[in-house]
DNA sequence: AGGCGCTTGTGAAGACGTGCACAAATCGCG
DNA sequence: CGCGATTTGTGCACGTCTTCACAAGCGCCT
């Protein structure tokens, strides 16, 4: 949080910018300000003010200033931060300035999803090659690309370079898939299964399990369920709920 | 989120084991035990030390323990904790004695592979209807169950209990459909369109962006590269890679 | 019965993330 | 040119989460 402050000394003015080491939680959060930046790029926006697109991104005015003071100054006092210059910035940080290549393992009910999902694309990732260990689904031809045998993998991976693995196959697999991944030299991973993966360090890894987001959920609800049941000291806005869903955007537990 | 804080007064000693009050942290990793806990169960075990359900989590064992602990005292000091009854006892704060009922809405690329996921089923969510707003979509058949319009939602609703509601949608949808599930009393709304929504005071909110988790993995990305090309004073996995791969389950940054 | 080894449960300290509140900086206008 | 309105950037305090380290408790063996 307090190295190279740098009031100024523009001796160097190298391209790397020094690598800023950001806090994870403000990395985690780029992403969602890219997105409501892009919205009001669109929407013919050319500076937006931390208010405004800390409520296009669904948070604090405060949090994301801090955020965005960590990759330098970018914004005007009195004014607010440009559209542009800013989309600029965070696509530099997070790398997105070069297209990424993606390969996905395991064509099953959510990889069939996930190859067709034109989210990929419209952010900068391109999925550049589909694997699958049933040699039924080899060859099947999906969204413009045809299925390989997992084993091919490393051949793929020497013609071209692989940015980001993708695991969708089932959990008794995914270790497996990992490891293979791991060896043609995918430094990072987003698994889809849902099992605990290990793989050496150096490699991120991050993991998507679609039951227990349910099941975070379903705590939740049993809560409230309890609390209406109990005697009750607050309990307003649950038990009947307002039809004017008054809409203060309380967003709440997004998972840190 | 800091409401009854209750200090003891065992006055009581009813049936309700008092609502722990559970951290959030906590909360998101218990599926992840419960998970381990059925794993080790269907491998015949009866016992589990801290150390060993850590391992197949994926956590660290003082953390497990402490988590643990904020459910009572489940386990026996110098054996471990009893599998069978950990798993009762985090279903059962989790609420997953009964089994939930889900609406999914939103029946396209990810729909239809949310739809034929059997990683709900297996962990005691049902889904009991299917809605899209392409009239093209009406009608066709997913799984065993019928899309029917969006607009037959509180009809639907009305006949069963709906838990939970999956949003699916694109995001231009989204908005509308969380409002709709709102005014058919769903408490707990898991979305998958990449947009912030907002839902009134009371209702409980989760989001899962696909790429996002991408364009945080291409941070990491990107700095590593960032790394291995300057002078370079830690480097020592990342230029070549342990053919051993040694699996310290290091498991990096999932995501908080 | 007593001691020994093992494991849980937890106090305390540190790291991390969040939000308030305000000084510093900029623009526009008279 | 100066002033006020506006908005950024940030020091500080607070709460949450993580990790360490160890006392308390349990079972087994002698």
């Amino acid at each position: 949080m307090s190295q190279h402050r740098h009031p100024g000394a523009p001796g160097r003015a190298g391209a790397v910018p020094a690598l800023p080491d950001l806090p994870e939680a403000t990395v985690a959060r780029l992403p969602e300000y890219l997105r409501a930046l892009h919205n009001l790029a669109d929407a013919g926006h050319e500076t937006v003010s931390s208010e405004g697109l800390a409520n296009a991104a669904g948070v604090n005015s405060a949090k994301l200033r801090k955020d965005l003071s960590h990759l330098g100054s970018y914004g005007t006092r009195g004014v607010g931060y440009d559209v542009a210059l800013l989309i600029e910035q965070i696509e530099s940080v997070l790398g997105l300035t070069q297209c990424r290549s993606v390969a996905l393992v395991g064509v099953g009910n959510l990889g069939h999803a996930l190859a067709g999902y034109d989210g990929f694309a419209s952010r900068g990732f391109r999925i550049a090659a589909l694997f699958d260990a049933d040699p039924a689904r080899v060859g099947e031809e999906i969204n413009g690309l045809v299925v390989r045998h997992v084993d091919e993998l490393p051949r793929v991976a020497a013609e071209q370079l692989i940015s980001i693995g993708v695991i969708a196959t089932p959990a008794s697999a995914a270790q497996a898939v990992a490891d293979q991944l791991v060896a043609v030299g995918v430094t990072s991973i987003l698994n889809f299964a849902p099992c605990v993966l290990s793989v050496p360090e150096g490699v991120d890894m991050r993991k998507v399990d679609l039951a227990i987001e349910l099941q975070i959920l379903s705590f939740h609800e049993h809560r409230k369920a309890s609390l209406t049941a109990l005697p009750g000291t607050a309990g307003s806005a649950l038990t009947a709920l307002p039809g004017g869903l008054a809409a203060t955007d309380t967003q709440e537990a997004i998972g840190t």
